[in-house]
DNA sequence: CGATGGGTTGACCGGTGTCAAGTTTTGTGG
DNA sequence: CCACAAAACTTGACACCGGTCAACCCATCG
C-alpha cells in the first residue's frame, strides 16, 4: 500500500523495532492470518499481561487507550443488547492486533476464553512508531481490514446460512485456525454457549446439530471439546463464497 | 490518533489539498458520519463518474485498484453465496470512502441503487498523499473503522433481533441517514428485496411486518417508498445497544 | 456422596420461509 | 391519454426450522 522507503542502520530501540517490523510487513499483508509476523514485529512493545479464563481484558463503552496484541490463548469479542442478549462478534486468535479509534469507546468487550497472554501497547507507543515510519501504517490498516473481512464473512453466515451450515462453516474455520493433534481433528476450546452466541443459535440447536452430524457419521466427538471429521465429509460446501 | 505536525504554506496542488484535508480531520474523526468533511477534503482527487441505478461500480473478487468516494445517490455492498443466495452487507450513503487492501480482491461488489455519482481515486494518488502527510492516515483508518462498526451493529441485528425488531432498527437508521421532507417521514429508496437481503429476511416477511406495523398504527405508508412514523411510536427500543 | 455446571435429548410451539394468488405500481407503445 | 405488460409489492395457507421449556446425563469438585 505505502512505499517502503530505504531505512539506514537504526540506532534507537524504536528504530531497530521498526526495522524488524518493516521486514515483516510484506508477509503480513499478503496472507490472511498475519499472526506469526505481527507477533514477531511488535512483540516487545508495551508490556505483557496474563488473564485467567473468564476475565475481561477491556470493556465495551470504555474509551480505548491501548492496542492489544494477543500472544497466546483465545479471546472473544462480546456485545450485549440492553435486554441481556449476547452476541459474540469474533473469536480472537493469537497474533491478532486489536485496533480501536482514538477518543472513541471500545465497540465490544474483550474476554478471555482460556487463560491468555496479552501484550498491552499504549496508543502513543505504536502511534509514534507509525508516525516515524509511515510504512508501518500497513500493520494497523491490515489488522482492521482483516477484522472487517472476518466480520463480513460472519454476517453472511448469520444472514443466509441454516443451522447446520453455520456449525459446519464454524468448524471448518476452527479447523484451519486451531488444528488438533491429528489431521481431521479439531480442538474446541470454547463452550457450547459461546458457539451458540457466536452463530446466532441456541445451545440446544448447536448440540442437536452436532448430535445429528454424529449419528450421520459425518463427525465423531470423543469428548465435547474435540471433534474428528470423517475423511469423506466436506465441512464447508460454501468455502469459495468466503474470503479466507 | 496521529500527531498533527505543523505544516507551512503549501506550494504544490497536492499540498494545498493536504492543507484542506488536515483542517477537516479533527471533525472527520469525532463524529460518526464524517460525510461532509470527507467529501470536502478529497472531493477533487481522482475523477468523478456517474452510474445508473442497477449498474455495478466494482466487483467482488476483482483486485481493488482504486478508492471510491460516493458523492451522491445510494449504493449497496453485495456478497453472493455460490448457490445464489445474496447478502447485502451495507447500504453506502454519500460521503463514504470505500477502502480496500492493496493486492487483494474486493470482498464485496458495489452496486448503484439509485443513479449515483462516484469519485474514483486511483490508489496511488491517495496513498502518495498519505505518505507525504501521515496525519492523513486518519482519513483512511477512520473510514475502515466506521465500516467495521456498522458491520458489527449489523451482525448484532442479524444474530439477535427478531423480524420486527430488525425492520424497526433498520427504519430508525434510515431515518437518521435519509430524513424525509417532514419530521417523522422516512425515504425508502431501496426495494423490498434489498431490505430483505440486508436484514436476512424474505420480502414476504418484510412486507408482513410493515403491514402489521401499519395496522397497529405505528406507521403509515402513503407510498411504498415513503413512511411516516407515529409520534408516539419509538422505532428502536435497542438504540443504546448500538454504537451510532 | 451430593451439589454444581455443562452438555444432551425430547415434546411442543411459534416465527419465518415457501408457494401461490392477488393487487398495486411502473413502464411502454399506440 | 389509454391499454397493456411487467415488475414490485401484499396477502394468505401451510410447512418446517429452530426456539422454549423441561428432564436427564455426565464429569468435576467439594
Amino acid at each position: 500500500m505505502l512505499a517502503h522507503h530505504g531505512l539506514k542502520k537504526a540506532t534507537t530501540h524504536h528504530l531497530t523495532q521498526i526495522d524488524r517490523v518493516r521486514a515483516s510487513i510484506p508477509t503480513v499483508c499478503k496472507d490472511g492470518t498475519c499472526s506469526a509476523d505481527v507477533c514477531t514485529a511488535i512483540s516487545d512493545l508495551g508490556k505483557s499481561k496474563r488473564f485467567q479464563a473468564g476475565e475481561t481484558v477491556f470493556w465495551q463503552g470504555v474509551e480505548a487507550e491501548s492496542y492489544f496484541l494477543i500472544t497466546s490463548g483465545l479471546m472473544r469479542a462480546v456485545r450485549f443488547l440492553d435486554d441481556g442478549r449476547r452476541q459474540i462478534t469474533r473469536f480472537i486468535f493469537p497474533g491478532t492486533l486489536i485496533v480501536h479509534k482514538d477518543n472513541v469507546d471500545h465497540i465490544y468487550s474483550g474476554e478471555a476464553i482460556t487463560d491468555i497472554e496479552v501484550r498491552i501497547i499504549p496508543r502513543d507507543v505504536l502511534d509514534n512508531l507509525v508516525s516515524a515510519q509511515p510504512c508501518l501504517a500497513d500493520l494497523v490498516t491490515c489488522s482492521i481490514l482483516e477484522e472487517l473481512r472476518e466480520t463480513q464473512d460472519h454476517l453472511l453466515t448469520l444472514g443466509k446460512l441454516k443451522a447446520e451450515e453455520r456449525v459446519s462453516h464454524f468448524l471448518s474455520v476452527l479447523k484451519r485456525r486451531l488444528p488438533g493433534m491429528e489431521k481431521n481433528e479439531i480442538n474446541i476450546p470454547m463452550s457450547r454457549t459461546d458457539i451458540a452466541d457466536y452463530l446466532g443459535l441456541t445451545i440446544e440447536t448447536v448440540s442437536r446439530v452436532l448430535g445429528r452430524m454424529k449419528r450421520q457419521g459425518k463427525i465423531s466427538l470423543p469428548t465435547c471439546n474435540r471433534i474428528t471429521v470423517a475423511e469423506s465429509y466436506v465441512l464447508d460446501r460454501h468455502q469459495e463464497s468466503f474470503a479466507a
